[in-house]
Order: C-alpha cells, then sequence, then structure tokens
DNA sequence: GTTGCGTTGCGACG
DNA sequence: CGTCGCAACGCAAC
C-alpha cells in the first residue's frame, strides 16, 4: 500500500531520513532512540516488523498462540502497536508495519529508504545481540550512522560488569553498591515531544496496518477469560498514575508482604507487562516513585520497596548479559549442576492445572487465563515443580512461564527460574513453600482458588486446600468426587519434599566436591543413587527391578 | 578459617 | 501479629 502524499517528504533526494527500529521500547515518552531519530531528519520511518514465528499461529504448541508466544501476549504486543501507531499519528507520523524475518526486513529497508541514521533501543538479549550485530555491521558497511542507547534498564549492564572487574556482581547488596545513583537520577528525561518529521517515500515496500488477532489467523478462542491487562503505552502510564495516587501505599510497598490469593485488586502494580515491552519506561517510573519518596514521611527501601524492585531488574539483566548459556544448566557457571528429573507426565499434570493441589492448580490456571499472576504465586508453583515436589528440570517450567506470561522477559524468567530452583543466587533449599499451607495462611477461605477453579467452589473451606481428605460425602455433596471430577494429588508432599531435599544435599555435595566441574556421568551416577533410594523406600517388583538393572 | 547475612519457609508458641 | 527453633545453604567481608 502506498502512502497518502500528505505523509511523504517532497524533498526526500536532498532530505536526511531516520529509521527508528521499534522491537521493545514501544513508546514516545523517554525513548532516546526516537528522540535522535527525529532530531534533523527531514524524514522518519518508524518501523516495527512482526516476526511470523513470533506472531503467527503455531497449532502444534500447547496452548493457543505462536511458536513462541501465547496468545494473551500476542494481544499484548497486538494493543501496544496499534497505540503506539495512534500516537505517533498525533505527532504527524504513524507506524510502518512490515512481516518477515526481522534482519532481512531490516537490510532491505535500509536498501530502499532514503536513510542516514538507523536508531533503536540497545538490547542486551541473545536474540537481539545476534540480530543487532548483524544488522549493525550492515548499516555501517553502507555508510549509515547507528545510533543505540540504553533505555531498557536503569543501568548499562556492561557499566556494572566493568566496575566490578569483568564479572557480572552475584549478589543483589554487591549488584547496589556497584550501581549507586543513576546520572540521570535528577535530570529531567523527554516525557513529551511535539511533533515528529514526516515519514519518507517508503518504496516497493508493503506496507500493512498493525494487525488484528483475526487478521493474523486466529480464530475467535473458546477461552472463557482473558487476560484483563489492556496493552500500551497510554495503558501504562494510566495505570501508573493510578498507582501513584495512593502515595501511602507506593511509600511503603514492601513486597513479600504482599497476597498472592488477591486477584480481584492485585497486592502489586503490575506494571511488569508494560516494563516489559517499553510501554513505561523503568528510567521514568523511577523518578515518580523518587518523587513520592521525597514528599513522604518515611517509605521502604531496597530490595523490598518498589524502586528495590526496579533494581532487581536491572540485576537479573546485568548478570544475565555477563554469564554465557544463563539460560541453560549446561555449561552456565553459576548454575548448580542437579540431576533434575525428565518425568514428561509430572510436568503436563503442572502445566495443565491438574496436580491435585488446588492451590498451585488455580495459580496455573490463572497463568494460563491471564498470563498473570502474583510474584509469590509463581513462587510456588516454580518451588512445586522443581526442588519442592516434582524435581522437574527449571528449564523445563522457564519454557512455560516464558510462553504463557504477558510480562516474560528473557533475563528476568530465567533468573527468578535459577533463583526458585536453588540453582543460583538462592542455597536454602530447606525452605519449601508448601502446596497447603502457604495458600491457606493469606486465604483461608479459598477464594482464589474457587475463582479459579471452579469445579471446587462447593468444597467447605477446610479441605479446599487438600480435598482428597474430605470424606466421600462432603465430595458428594460439593459435587466434585476426588479421582473422578478432580485429580488426586500427584504426589504426597510430605514425602516428596522430604526426598527432594535429601536429593538437593547430594547434589550439592557433588557440586562442591568437584567445584562446580560436574560432568554428564557424575549427574548419571546421582540419578542411578537416587532411584536406588527410591526402591528402598518402595520396593519395586523383582521383574521390573531387573529390567532396571539391564 | 570464621562470621554475618541473605526480598518473600514452616510450624509452634505467645 | 511477632518471635523462635528447625536445619543449614553460599557468598562476601574480615
Amino acid at each position: 500500500m502506498k502512502l497518502p502524499l500528505s505523509l511523504t517528504n517532497p524533498n526526500m533526494a536532498s532530505g536526511s531520513g531516520s529509521l527508528m527500529w521499534f522491537r521493545k521500547g514501544l513508546r514516545i515518552h523517554d525513548n532516546p532512540a526516537l528522540e535522535y531519530a527525529s532530531r534533523g531528519s527531514t524524514c522518519v520511518y518508524p518501523l516495527f516488523v512482526i516476526d511470523p514465528h513470533y506472531m503467527e499461529p503455531d497449532p502444534n504448541a500447547f496452548s493457543p498462540g505462536s511458536t513462541r508466544a501465547g496468545i494473551n501476549r500476542i494481544r499484548f504486543l497486538l494493543e501496544s502497536l496499534a497505540d503506539l501507531d495512534s500516537s505517533l499519528k498525533k505527532l504527524g507520523s504513524r507506524l510502518l508495519v512490515l512481516k518477515g524475518e526481522p534482519g532481512e526486513v531490516l537490510i532491505r529497508c535500509l536498501n530502499e529508504w532514503d536513510v542516514k541514521k538507523l536508531c533503536f533501543e540497545y538490547d542486551t538479549d541473545p536474540y537481539y545481540q545476534a540480530l543487532d550485530k548483524k544488522v549493525k555491521n550492515y548499516a555501517s558497511a553502507a555508510g549509515i550512522e547507528v545510533f543505540s542507547p540504553v533505555s531498557h534498564t536503569l543501568f548499562n549492564p556492561a557499566d556494572i560488569i566493568e566496575k566490578n572487574g569483568g564479572r557480572p556482581p552475584l549478589t543483589y547488596q554487591s549488584f547496589l553498591k556497584l550501581a549507586g545513583e543513576p546520572l540521570w537520577a535528577s535530570s529531567p528525561l523527554s516525557v513529551e515531544l511535539s511533533s515528529i518529521p514526516p515519514v519518507g517515500d517508503v518504496g516497493s515496500c508493503e506496507i500493512l496496518q498493525v494487525p488484528t488477532l483475526k487478521e493474523l489467523g486466529y480464530v475467535e478462542e473458546y477461552q472463557d477469560e482473558f487476560t484483563p491487562f489492556r496493552g500500551g503505552e497510554s495503558e501504562g502510564l494510566r495505570r501508573l498514575r493510578e498507582t501513584l495516587c495512593d502515595k501511602e501505599w507506593v511509600a511503603n510497598f514492601e513486597k513479600p508482604k504482599g497476597d498472592p490469593s488477591a486477584y480481584i485488586k492485585p497486592a502489586t502494580t503490575v506494571l511488569s507487562p508494560y516494563l516489559k515491552f517499553g510501554c513505561l519506561s523503568s528510567r521514568y517510573f523511577y523518578q515518580c516513585l523518587q518523587d513520592v519518596y521525597k514528599n513522604a514521611k518515611r517509605h521502604s527501601s531496597p530490595p523490598v520497596s518498589l524502586v528495590g524492585q526496579l533494581l532487581w531488574r536491572d540485576f537479573f539483566y546485568t548478570v544475565a548479559f555477563g554469564t554465557p548459556n544463563f539460560d541453560k544448566m549446561k555449561g552456565n557457571k553459576i548454575c548448580k549442576q542437579i540431576p533434575w528429573n525428565d518425568d514428561d507426565k509430572l510436568l503436563a499434570a503442572w502445566r495443565e492445572a491438574r496436580t491435585g493441589f488446588p492451590w498451585i492448580d488455580a495459580i496455573m490456571v490463572q497463568l494460563r487465563k491471564w498470563g498473570w499472576m502474583h510474584h509469590l504465586a509463581r513462587h510456588s508453583v516454580a518451588c512445586f515443580l522443581t526442588r519442592g515436589d516434582l524435581f522437574v528440570h527449571w528449564e523445563k517450567g522457564r519454557d512455560v512461564f516464558e510462553r504463557l506470561l504477558i510480562d516474560s522477559d528473557w533475563a528476568i524468567n530465567n533468573g527468578n527460574w535459577l533463583w526458585l530452583s536453588c540453582s543460583s543466587f538462592f542455597y536454602q533449599y530447606n525452605r519449601i513453600y508448601s502446596p497447603i499451607s502457604f495458600g491457606r495462611k493469606y486465604d483461608p477461605n479459598g477464594n482464589y482458588i474457587r475463582h479459579f477453579l471452579p469445579i471446587l467452589k462447593d468444597i467447605p473451606k477446610e479441605y479446599i486446600y487438600e480435598p482428597w481428605t474430605a470424606p466421600l460425602s462432603v465430595q458428594t455433596k460439593a459435587k466434585c468426587i476426588i479421582g473422578r471430577d478432580y485429580p488426586k494429588p500427584v504426589v504426597s508432599h510430605e514425602t516428596a519434599s522430604k526426598e527432594c531435599k535429601k536429593k538437593m544435599g547430594e547434589a550439592y555435595a557433588v557440586n562442591q566436591r568437584l567445584n562446580g566441574a560436574v560432568s554428564e556421568e557424575d549427574l548419571r551416577n546421582l540419578r542411578r543413587k537416587f532411584a536406588e533410594g527410591d526402591e528402598e523406600q518402595q520396593p519395586k517388583p523383582r521383574r521390573l527391578r531387573q529390567k532396571l538393572i539391564n
């Protein structure tokens, strides 16, 4: 589609055009790349490339969505793009949407369009590191200036790593010390942009509108509940302003004190998806929080305060950037080598919300339907899957979160799975969240469970966290027979958690003895040892035992 | 080598 | 609601 003449630049031949490449950073406010692209340019091409792998339906995925993302996050992204387009239009521009492999599309655009400057936000994720290198090399060789500022995080991860002698800090406290105050802490950020130069001639490129889910090929889903969180900068800023209204709450926020079972009004800001896509600038958020603190009698501090949460985000970005194979166990220097089991049945039960533990299953339903759940709820299910009960590999759980969360962020998601599985950062594997009592402590009546698992809605509160203990008469009356209408628990928490602790202890001992250089064979030996331990507890029939030995 | 500390465990007790 | 014992990890500072 050709653009209307009014949006093309008549002085193209003699002009200096800029290409503003949006990826994350889907915002107008505090966007240094966009600002630089606009300054002194006769035309600006604001571009977003739709990568079919990320956006188009994959019928083989375990949930509705593409190969890489669940439908809730795709929807959030489309809403963010539509909002960005509408904001750009108010400034005399528009969003140019193209489809294809992003690197190839970019290079075609650089070739065809009048571009002297290529501007995009710097990104530390491995995917973008590889992609950007390719694009940067091409642009430089073509004599195009590349401007790629750090504006997604408070600090430049590379600076922190350099300050620490080339290694990323591995504790939050050491990160805080290195980081200090950000340089821009008390200087004004560019929050308003009054206009953007018009879009230049797009030649033969086929420019699309921001597509709808339907246009991407998604049929109307049977899902009865979608994420209640709408994407976009406007919505992110609205949510921020709404949060900031309650100054008392903002000033005294303490993360661990939040209620994971609160879903009508979540106990946290739910700004994470906006930060993830850069609909909200973390730096602007930081400055708003400092403003509130300045005028408050007292306020909380990192790590538990709201500013502390932004610093956690930077902490994980920094460690992730400075750690090769951060998203894997093998080849990851900071990750304990643990012989996780490979039980796809247990994984599926967890993923499909049929572990038989209502607290765990309700959280997994909320994840599926909303793409968001409270931080402590994430802890509960992550601990349960890995070191707490099922002893399934954290990478498997990470994959499920990465797909389904609307706020899933490569560095933070991997960092938290390393944390919760006691593979890195946190090592007190005795501290296990109980799938029964942890939720009950916040929500004794089980309202959260009743909402997300309506099959259990008439189970009396005495049994709602462990319905398999309810007498059959109670189950009948509640129209929910355990084992028929709702599953029996996949494990006994008491014995499973005890086993997990023992396994973690033995795995830790091997890691210590070999100073982290644990081989494939060492892991196999541990697995064999664990299997023998299992047999002692529950002797298998001789036939089966023979089979195991062979 | 020792000590103190670490965003968010559980259960008992007051 | 807070404190304690439980059992006990690795990292960082000394």
